[in-house]
DNA sequence: AATAGCATTATGTAGGTACATAAAAATGTC
DNA sequence: GACATTTTTATGTACCTACATAATGCTATT
């Protein structure tokens, strides 16, 4: 398979690739050792680890020290979700932001709370109910707990300017971060506040982040009917 | 800050995220040459490359030939899901799997499945509902439109004891996917199918992949009512 | 036969050199 | 001043060497 001039780590991936789309290899079967593929396209080992690693991160083929490469014996759809800020996602829909905040209050944090961030004891919460809207109409409804002994400076920001969602991002940016996405019927505070109709199907979309292990927020937020997490890959 | 052995890539990549999180640079601010941070931290620019790379991967940094490195000034939640075959799905789970094939037909593609391969002509699919079973009960309903000119050997296999699902994945690997998910009140079908209430909301969660240009399949997998995904990132 | 220890080996990392590439910045031309 | 052209420069790639690390599988010992 030497032709001429294979250089590029991308040609490699794509070569490696092609091979086990056309099922040359096959979901299970192993992989010739790097160093052959290198000798075999005439590069250098660099540049086919570069290559290899870079269909391993895809969760297209598993390496193992010593143990070699192999095809994934059983594929997964990776997909990546960029979820931004929700006024950038707004605007970059061409539609007018506005953020309204519908209450504060400070609480410690209820039992669920405290197990999704894995708190033994219940810290000192901000609990924010908020709602984004585009071109005046609901989008998300945010029901959002930040945590005050890891973010005190939050009782100092003023939540009806700057949304809380956009001042944390921007300021505390977290290290580690759970996503759980789910369908959930309309509910009270959903009727009141989405105008959206009890019974409609909406979607969900929990994020809760830390920063090392200590808490920054859990948000839950609610999209509006017609919602669509949509990813290209 | 050059602390004796400084010299894992992974090591300058936390020193570096560090000094994000601890916003030493904030969102927009620019982050001085590779080779001057290689210098800073004693190793070499190969070394600082690698980690950069790996921040730029995870939308944390920006980097632009020439224009440098910069802190991502719109920071976005990146998660990546894993979406595995169904059956591994519920056996992970500790379930027992079945599948049912519901029913099979030919058919040309309607224009809106046709749009969502970017055909410009409607090929001839082979249209599938089937459910998938978790200890006897309804887990996951799916419409799927495989395309016969594609993928003309389905037409050989018996779907009623392989699932489509798994043959595909196993049988036809795709080189890009896209991934939209969205919630669904409980229409007729899936209350038929799924034992679900009328009205009860559901996550749909629809899949579109392609060899190349070549369409392989669509589908749109229902959900069971509860059902989440989870993304640990 | 089971097990502990050791040699082997495939991938992973670190370092260095040289050159490619893209884009910003500076320069020249009208 | 506006615009085209050249220079400069920071990141990206390719190749090489040497060594690190982690499994595997062989071997010696019980």
């Amino acid at each position: 398979m030497s032709i001429g001039a294979r250089h590029s780590w991308k040609d490699v991936r794509n070569h490696i690739r092609g091979q086990i789309l056309d099922t040359t290899y096959r979901p299970g079967d192993k992989l010739p050792r790097d160093e052959d593929i290198a000798k075999e396209l005439d590069c250098a080992r660099s540049t086919v680890h570069r290559a290899m690693r870079s269909l391993a991160e895809d969760g297209m083929i598993e390496r193992r020290r010593k143990g070699g490469t192999t095809v994934n014996p059983d594929p997964v759809t990776r997909t990546t979700l960029k979820i931004p800020i929700t006024r950038v996602e707004i605007e970059s829909r061409g539609h007018e932001y506005r953020h309204h905040l519908i209450g504060a209050e400070q609480l410690s944090a209820t039992p669920s709370i405290a197990a999704r961030f894995g708190l033994v004891e219940a810290g000192s919460f901000l609990k924010i109910r908020a709602l984004h809207l585009a071109d005046g109409r609901p989008y998300v409804f945010e029901d959002r707990w930040i945590s005050l002994d890891t973010v005190p400076e939050i009782q100092d920001v003023d939540l009806s300017a700057t949304s809380a969602n956009e001042w944390l991002v921007l300021n505390r940016p977290y290290s580690r971060c759970d996503v759980q996405i789910y369908a959930s019927e309309t509910g009270e505070d959903e009727a009141r506040f989405m105008d959206a109709k009890r019974g409609s199907a909406l979607l969900v979309l929990e994020r809760t982040t830390w920063i090392d292990d200590a808490p920054i927020t859990h948000v839950r937020a609610v999209h509006a009917q017609g919602y669509r997490i949509v990813s290209g890959g």
